[in-house]
DNA sequence: ATAAAAATATGATGTTTATCACATTTTTAA
DNA sequence: TTAAAAATGTGATAAACATCATATTTTTAT
C-alpha cells in the first residue's frame, strides 16, 4: 500500500523537518506503510536490512541475541526513525525490532533514504546530530548496566519508563517480569522479588501490571548509588 | 602552533578521503596541532566540547565515571576522529579521552567542523556511516559485557588488543590490571587471578605487561560462550 | 644502586544473585 | 464458563566474584 502523505505525518518529526516539499513528495513515493499488532516483529536480527523505518505510532523493543540470552537494548517510542545504525552500518540487522504496543511504521527503500541525505546536508547533519546523542545515551545505559547492582537496575528502568516513554509518575508495564529481566540482565524471579520489596518498602505501588512510583527521589537514589 | 599539513596527514583517513583540496586548506588553517605523553588527558568530562580531534599517532582510553567507578569504554587507535559523539551530540564531554601511548592529534574546531558537513555530503555520509558501525560496536561490546561471566569479558579483551588493536597475536598490554579490570568490570585481583589462570592452561603466555595468545581458538570459545 | 612507591599475586571469607522447585495467580482459548 | 497455558511469586541452595588481608614483585626516583 503506498502512501502519500509522507509530508503531513512525517513534518511532525525533528529530523524530518529539513525535507522540503519535493524532497516529501520523493519520499512519498517510496514510502510503505505497514502497521503490527502487539507482539509482532517489525525487522529481524540477521535479516538482510534494506529499509529505514519511520515509526509514526506504537512503542517497540530492540532486541538483541548476547552471548547467553536475548538482550532488551532500549524501547523506542514514536516518533522516530528506527533502524537507522544497522541500515546504514552493515548489509544485516544487527539486531531485531517488535512491537509492544500496536505500530504503525513507514518503510523508507535504504537508496531513497541515501539520496535524500546526500541532496540535503541539513537533513544529514541532524541525522549525524541524533546518532551522536544515542551513541551518548547508549554509553551511559550500558555503564550503569555494568556496574550497578539488580536494585539500581531496576530502579532505573521504572525511570526511564516513567520519564522517558510515559511522562507520568503512573503507567501500565509495557513489558512482563521476564522481558524486564532481558532489559537490566537478571533473571524472572528476581524482578519479582524487587519490584515486590520495592513496594513493601513504600518506593512504588504495584497492581499487576499497573506500576506508580511514591518515593521518586528514593528511587533516582537507589538507580544512582546502585 | 598552526598546521598546514593537514593535506598530507589526513588524507590517509577513510572518512577524510571525501575533502578536497580547498576543503582541506580550511581544516588546515584552522587546525591546531598538539602531542600528548602516556597518561595525559586530552579532553576531560564535564568540560566543554568545542574541537573534533583528529587522532593521527597513538592510542587513547575513552572512560566515563559510573555510579560505581571509572569505566573505559574502549580504546581508539590513530588514525580516526576522536570525541565526534560527545561534540556533537552535546556541549559537555560525556567521557574523557586519555593517551596509553604517545599520541599527536590535530584539534579542529567544532564551526569548522560542522561547514565541512555542509559543504561536503560525501563527508556526512561517511561520518554517519562511521557513527553506525560505531553504534553496532558498542551494542555488541555491552551484550557481552553484560551477560559474559568475567572469563568471558576478559577473553574478548585479550583478541580485542590482539585482532583489533595490535593485529599481532603477541603484544605488550597496553594497560594495567587495574586498568583491565575497569575495562571488563571486575577487581583488579580477579584480573590477576585469571590471567594467571589462563597461562596455567596454555592458553596464553605472560610475562609481566607481555602477552602471547596460545590456543587463539579456544580463547574465541571462551570469550563466546562466557 | 638503593630505597620508596606502585603494581601484582594469592588465600580466606562473605555477599549478591542465579537456579531449582513448586505454589499461586492471571490470561487465553474453546 | 471452564480448562489449559502462561505469567508471577517465594523459599532453599549454590556459584561467581568482591572484598579484605598480606606477601611479593616491579617500577620509579634519587
Amino acid at each position: 500500500m503506498e502512501s502519500s502523505g509522507c509530508s503531513i505525518c512525517l513534518l511532525k518529526s525533528e529530523v524530518v523537518k529539513d525535507l522540503d516539499t519535493s524532497e516529501l513528495n520523493t519520499l512519498g513515493k517510496s514510502c510503505v506503510e505497514a502497521v503490527f499488532k502487539k507482539g509482532e516483529t517489525i525487522f529481524k536480527q540477521n535479516a538482510l536490512s534494506s529499509n529505514i523505518i519511520y515509526l509514526q505510532t506504537g512503542l517497540v523493543k530492540l532486541m538483541i541475541e548476547g552471548p547467553q540470552r536475548i538482550q532488551i537494548l532500549r524501547l523506542k517510542k514514536a516518533p522516530c526513525y528506527l533502524g537507522l545504525p544497522t541500515t546504514m552500518g552493515d548489509k544485516i540487522n544487527n539486531y531485531s525490532a517488535v512491537a509492544i504496543e500496536p505500530v504503525s511504521a513507514c518503510f523508507i527503500d535504504i537508496n531513497v533514504f541515501k539520496n535524500l541525505l546526500r541532496i540535503n546536508p541539513d537533513f544529514s547533519y541532524e541525522i549525524i546530530i541524533e546518532l551522536c546523542k544515542n551513541e551518548l545515551k547508549q554509553f551511559h545505559r550500558c555503564v550503569k548496566l555494568v556496574q550497578n547492582e539488580i536494585y539500581g537496575r531496576l530502579a532505573g528502568n521504572l525511570l526511564y519508563f516513567a520519564d522517558e516513554i510515559y511522562q507520568s509518575q503512573e503507567y501500565k508495564l509495557p513489558l512482563s517480569r521476564s522481558e524486564i529481566a532481558d532489559m537490566v540482565c537478571t533473571s524472572r524471579e528476581t524482578v519479582s522479588r524487587i519490584l515486590n520489596s520495592l513496594a513493601k518498602d513504600g518506593i512504588i505501588s504495584i497492581s499487576g501490571k499497573q506500576i506508580k512510583i511514591l518515593n521518586k527521589s528514593l528511587l533516582e537514589k537507589i538507580s544512582e548509588k546502585g
